[in-house]
DNA sequence: TCGTTGCGAAACTCAGGCGTATCGAAATTA
DNA sequence: TAATTTCGATACGCCTGAGTTTCGCAACGA
């Protein structure tokens, strides 16, 4: 009767360490968060940074992209609960969470090399989306989807245009506005404002 | 006497090619147009593309920010003339240039750069920011103010917060709408949604 | 204790690209 | 024609970084 023999026989030999794998995944974002990108991205400096050996990074990932991909992997995950109470309040939630994650240099960043860089890297782009932004997008359509059930939002409302304006309001401010911290009122303006309209 | 003495004494030897300085600006927009980043970009990449040897590059350009700066520089000018007649009709045209400008590959590789990379190049951002986008952030603003004025637009309408809806709107179609070309009549729908609002 | 595997460090090979120098030919002025 | 400058091509020295290999040591199971 060997201990733990149910499928995951551990091999013989020394165990990989974690904290060296959680070392080379921080690494790597710490620098993707000082504004490199991809390909000034570097194994040797995430193996220094990390105070590893690069054998221990190509040990676990064949090249620079799965580990890149794997370190952005890590982060944008959770979503909020929403409140339910008001289409307005939810759809602040939502576009809060925005403002507050592009407060964080390391999630700018990587907005950045998500949003730009990708198109060299499939692999980086078709997961990212889905783990990070399809979430979002399916949330902000529910929200509104039930704004136009309740009556909220008016009727006729083309819902992708819908997010398109307030996604669009926030990540303008983000990229042009500016520099320094966003409002911490901004999300609920930018809702009241889409809510209004810019007509009389 | 001699000809053309006139401050711009022509020195002595060969002159410098125009046409040869035309390929390499070329050749550089054609590399950043296939997706290359600016770290990507490689001079003799550049030369090999223009059909130019090396020394021809760098007897102008000192290092590649330098021309990237240059090529850029030549792209994104004329702002077309509004017609005036209505802010909405303004409104559109400024938001249907965007459209067509994104969708010339070029236009929107150099967007990329321009949004992204230019942390990294500061020349390259002041240059860009002070060519390409304060005129249109101008024009837009100036159209947005005018809307007020005449009572086209609401008058508590907060004016960054009127273009953030409208830009950010046509950004988010051009970053994450599904792929392939925008509809033609996006920036007149655009418009009329933020000038309608979303509640009822 | 022994075999196996992981560890960090260092050396290595190989590719690519930078910026410079040098070549013979071409274009221009004096 | 002579002097000067640019042309494209090519070679050069240098550096960076990828990915591999080797080392001696550490951690694990048997």
């Amino acid at each position: 009767m060997t201990i733990q023999e149910s499928g995951t026989a551990r091999p013989a030999g020394r165990p990989r360490s974690e904290k060296a794998e959680k070392a080379i995944i921080e690494a790597t974002l710490d620098l993707i968060g000082e504004g490199m990108g991809i390909s000034e991205l570097s194994i040797e400096a995430i193996a220094s940074r990390a105070g590893v050996g690069k054998t221990t990074i190509y040990r676990r990932w064949s090249n620079k992209e799965d580990l890149v991909v794997d370190a952005l992997a890590t982060l944008k995950a959770p979503l909020p609960p929403l409140a339910g109470t008001s289409v307005r309040d939810d759809l602040i939630s939502l576009l809060d969470l925005m403002r507050r994650e592009s407060g964080d240099t390391r999630n700018r960043c990587v907005m950045n090399i998500a949003m730009n860089e990708s198109d060299r890297y499939p692999q980086l782009k078709a997961r990212f989306m889905k783990r990070a932004v399809e979430p979002r997008r399916e949330a902000m359509r529910a929200v509104i989807e039930r704004g136009i059930a309740t009556g909220e939002l008016r009727a006729d409302l083309d819902v992708s245009m819908g997010m398109a304006m307030l996604t669009g309001a926030m990540m303008w401010h983000t990229k042009w506005a500016p520099a320094g911290d966003l409002a911490p009122d901004l999300a609920e303006r930018v809702v009241d404002a889409a809510l209004a309209g810019m007509a009389p």
